[in-house]
DNA sequence: TCAGGAATTACCAGATTTGGTAATTGATAT
DNA sequence: ATATCAATTACCAAATCTGGTAATTCCTGA
């Protein structure tokens, strides 16, 4: 009958103050606590067990970045919405990277801000317009190209992939219970089919093809 | 005050009934063309310079994802929104890829679909909530660990670089104008600072670690 | 002014990689 | 049944990399 439990984390405190408000004012929301940093948001979250926070990211003391990246590591059922005038790509994917689950700005209508604090404790990712687009070019451009497929054997795979984790020729071949001419032999193979010449750019274009996630 | 220009691609005759109801009901948008395959998908748009697109993904002959990739090439100004049944991060992903602008379900409601498309076309990115947070996940798990700094100095980063391109020693000293026993030199000292003891484990961390886009 | 880091060059000896050529076995595909 | 491919092993000679040690120059911070 509460509603979503929200805390809010902002050293604005007029701006605080009117989301307090507006959250009084609608039945679907609990205001459970507002601070004006987050340099106790452990134990303010402890003390408050809310469904989300609201956090800013320029506040003194601690940014709210860091904020979020203590939330996530010990309350990680807890939504965080950034709330804040930044849509600079430098803080929104530091906010992501944190483990914010949406993001959206404060020249936002107030309307705009409830419905994006029940988006994001419903399992959505609430993000203002430009920050979506920003969000889905960054993608764009670091998705895996259509793999290219270099038609490797299983036991090349295999071989390629320990060169990739740093072993040798003859490390392989212990490894893998086969001679160390047999490694070879492979690896001949493998740089014929990935058009390379050398360990190195073996690993490199194993690596950044992704063939394997090598790590 | 024709409103937004709108064409859509769905092998699915009522729905695209459906949709041309609703936007011929309102005067914000103008459906310039409806078909039920993207096979001619460069020439309907030629005909039709649409602002927004609407596709589809499951169609006969071409399917959604290669007819988002067409129109990206040869439209580069045209929004399209990915309006389909399909969640699954295969196809989103690829969509994505693909550079679609948004990418909403069939299961919305049909005012989300006109706000997708206004949206879309005005620099937005709509989402539908499940795919906003896998975009998201996907982001946290691909965006660069706050990078763990090696102290290499600036030669050395070069020296890295290099190797990661492909670059054997000898060819890394002609590049430079030094010394084959220079580069060993500076292979040596990094290999030290990255604690690591070959080439190719250099070059898997330097790419793994993100010291290069290496590409 | 002195210590320390960065960049440079040098040499040695041993380990590792590379390219070429060749052969055997087993499975698969036509 | 025949041809192709994957996996295996082998040897040679040349090229390349690795670890150790050492020295010089230049520049910068204490």
């Amino acid at each position: 009958m509460d509603g979503i439990k929200v805390i809010i984390f902002d050293d604005n405190d007029l701006l605080r103050d009117s989301i307090t408000m507006l959250l009084q004012d609608n039945a679907d929301f609990t205001l459970a606590g507002s601070y004006s940093h987050c340099l106790d948001v452990a134990e303010n979250i402890m003390n408050t067990k809310p469904d989300v926070v609201i956090m800013d990211i320029d506040m003194p003391g601690m940014n709210g970045i860091e904020g979020v990246k203590l939330i996530r590591k010990n309350f990680p059922a807890v939504q965080i919405l950034m709330f804040t005038v930044f849509d600079e790509d430098e803080k929104v994917f530091a906010a992501i990277k944190a483990g914010a689950g949406g993001y959206i700005l404060k020249n936002a209508e107030p309307q705009n801000l409830l419905h994006a604090i029940s988006e994001v404790y419903s399992g959505g990712a609430p993000m203002a317009p430009g920050i979506a687009r920003k969000v889905l070019h960054h993608l764009q451009a670091t998705l895996p190209e259509d793999q290219k497929d270099y038609h490797l054997s299983m036991r090349e795979k295999e071989v390629l992939s320990l060169l990739v984790h740093g072993l040798s020729y003859k490390m392989i071949a212990a490894k893998l219970s086969i001679t160390y001419d047999t490694v070879r032999a492979h690896m001949k193979k493998i740089y014929e089919k990935l058009h390379v010449s050398s360990m190195t750019e073996a690993v490199a274009k194993a690596i950044n093809q992704k063939l394997f996630s090598a790590k």
